[in-house]
DNA sequence: CTGAAAGCGCTAACAC
DNA sequence: GTGTTAGCGCTTTCAG
């Protein structure tokens, strides 16, 4: 340590002077810090985790997909993570992977990480064990498989999500309401429906069978034509806001005006749900809350490792009201056929400029 | 090491055969990898990183936006590192960030990396001096702002894609084409303006004046009241497709129909643009070639320091036509005001099932 | 408040 | 094919 001899003082002091310990005096501690100035000096962060045997690096598991639920809870794990003095290691699933969410912790724990986060876990057979693996703590973000002794679960509060939509509907006169889900090995998306579902029971209305898409547009879409067969549905419950969009075109095709004939509730709030065509009633997901909320805990068991394990606290929920949703049409005389082919239904502008809307709750 | 011990050979020869060296028997090999999987030995990331002086782990640095097109890219890396045997260490930069890209570069290089990916750099006034500040190769994907030895770019030919945009517009029979920019800030905002600004001129067609966004569907809608206000104007081309869908729900709500009154042509192609009404001519970015390029050729700078950087490969450009674009409509007669004020546009079916859509080039 | 000695677990360079 | 000898640059532990 050429710093040390430069500024006249033990390789030790110059480690305290680095990591900001008591106990130097203030003319050696600037003495320290001139000499490392000009040398050049940055600490070896590899030595520094192998004497210490602590990486102050936090491993971050995500599903490999462009879906914006996942990646702003990866960005806020991102933007959480500087307040800590934390580094991200991050490693990547791909949905099929063959050695799954397992493998991608193994090789964050091969790679030497202090905890380890997974954002939206599905169920991909291999699960289970995650932390037996390893002794770090591990964050699950987006719904909880499991719990053991070391794991953390923050999540959305998924089910409380679907049921306030599920109610809003049910408040605005519709008789029941329809789900359009997503992929079941999603744990995210299994609240979702569960939440639905129960909502729906607890209310006495009838269950429709559920359609399944697999997140995307596209999906909701195809959907979207196998629903707007059905003459009673009046109300969809999406499970985000990409098949809601699908789904509302497959119903415009069909000539099922949104939201006179039938009303559309997503989940999420992306960026363009206040500019589609109608401005999309949606689920707002508090992604930097929970992402921040969960990376505390984490770092608080990373760093009390016998302490018990902070509890979660619920995050709120929030229904941007727009315009995809509206009372059920009045109900048709027995016998009348499905109703005009195409909708004129001018656009209406926006109630306040930039996507307002109401919120409730 | 235990392992060692265990399996009654030297420390160099577990090494060795965990590090998949040449010149072990099989016998031996064997004997090792038994032990180790005895012990559950797996190796210690640090101490190989001191000895060896190479972390096995490249950097990134992400814009910490929600962002369709740099999301994809860091996803792009993520999947392409996997077969890189190279882990990631991602830092965020907050738009706004004191300390800029500078800082989170220098973040990386203390926590000890071999190389940088900077994702979809922006202007922050710090720049300049990226390559400057270690010796590891740096990636700049999406922009290159500059080009000092070690640094390379991958860009996605943004200029290109420009002009290919706006050539289409013109072939269709725009008299010329407004712009809907990004924040100047960026340099693939700043490519696209550029492309665009350069086929008009080359076209002989007059220049707008342009319009800038910050990429939000909401400022694509503000833009798209002003927008609206230009009687003469039949065609933007927008440099993102958020932007664009805001600026199409300004255009409806302006009595201007998209696209029989003014044609749109977005950029990146995210996943919805086949699904919003009109569904969107938009530019398709090849993300993951790209980043899986970029990261390839990084690599080998990484990995032959002294050998000269790999060529970069132009990436191909893709149109891809939906509805959003059409010919102009007739000119008007003079004196004639604006057209009706609301449109009933009947809703078409796509062409074909999920998004279909033609691709030009 | 400061320093000396030992060693974290691996790989480099060279022997055998 | 395999082993030996040195460190990599820091933190730890214990003395002053």
């Amino acid at each position: 340590m050429d710093v040390a001899q430069l500024a006249g003082v033990s390789q030790k002091t110059v480690s305290r002077v680095y990591n900001d310990e008591p106990y130097v005096s203030a003319e050696v501690r600037r003495r320290v810090l001139e000499a490392g100035e000009e040398l050049g000096y940055r600490m070896n962060n590899a030595a520094r985790a192998l004497a210490s045997g602590r990486t102050r690096s936090i491993g971050v598991v995500t599903l490999g997909t462009a879906l914006y639920g996942p990646a702003s809870l990866i960005m806020g794990v991102e933007r959480a993570v500087r307040d800590t003095g934390y580094a991200l290691r991050v490693v990547n699933t791909l949905e099929g992977d063959p050695t799954g969410v397992a493998g991608a912790v193994d090789s964050l724990l091969d790679q030497g990480v202090d905890g380890i986060v997974i954002s939206e876990p599905i169920d991909d057979g291999h699960g289970e064990d995650l932390s037996a693996r390893g002794d770090v703590p591990v964050l699950v973000l987006g719904a909880p498989p499991l719990s053991t002794p070391r794991t953390l679960a923050a999540g959305v509060g998924a089910d409380l999500m679907a049921r306030t939509a599920t109610e809003y509907l049910l408040e605005l006169g519709h008789e029941t309401v329809h789900h359009l889900a997503g992929p079941q090995r999603w744990y995210a998306a299994r609240d979702r429906l569960e939440g639905w579902r129960s909502t729906l029971a607890a209310h006495g209305r009838a269950i429709p069978p559920v359609v399944e898409g697999d997140w995307s547009a596209s999906t909701g879409y195809t959907a979207g034509r196998e629903l707007a067969a059905d003459d009673g549905m009046t109300a969809v419950f999406a499970a985000n806001d990409d098949m809601a969009i699908g789904l509302i075109r497959a119903l415009a095709e069909a000539g099922r005006r949104v939201p006179e004939d039938v009303s559309v509730v997503g989940f999420d709030d992306i960026p363009v749900a206040a500019y589609v065509t109608p401005p999309l009633t949606t689920m707002r997901q508090p992604f930097d809350t929970v992402a921040q909320e969960g990376l505390k805990r984490l770092v608080h068991s990373i760093e009390n490792p016998d302490a018990p394990p902070l509890p979660a606290s619920e995050p709120p929920v929030d229904l941007v009201v727009r315009a995809s949703t509206a009372p059920p049409p009045p109900r048709k005389t027995p016998g009348s056929g499905r109703s005009a082919v195409s909708s004129p239904s001018g656009v209406r502008p926006l109630p306040a400029l930039g996507g307002g809307a109401s919120t409730y709750d």
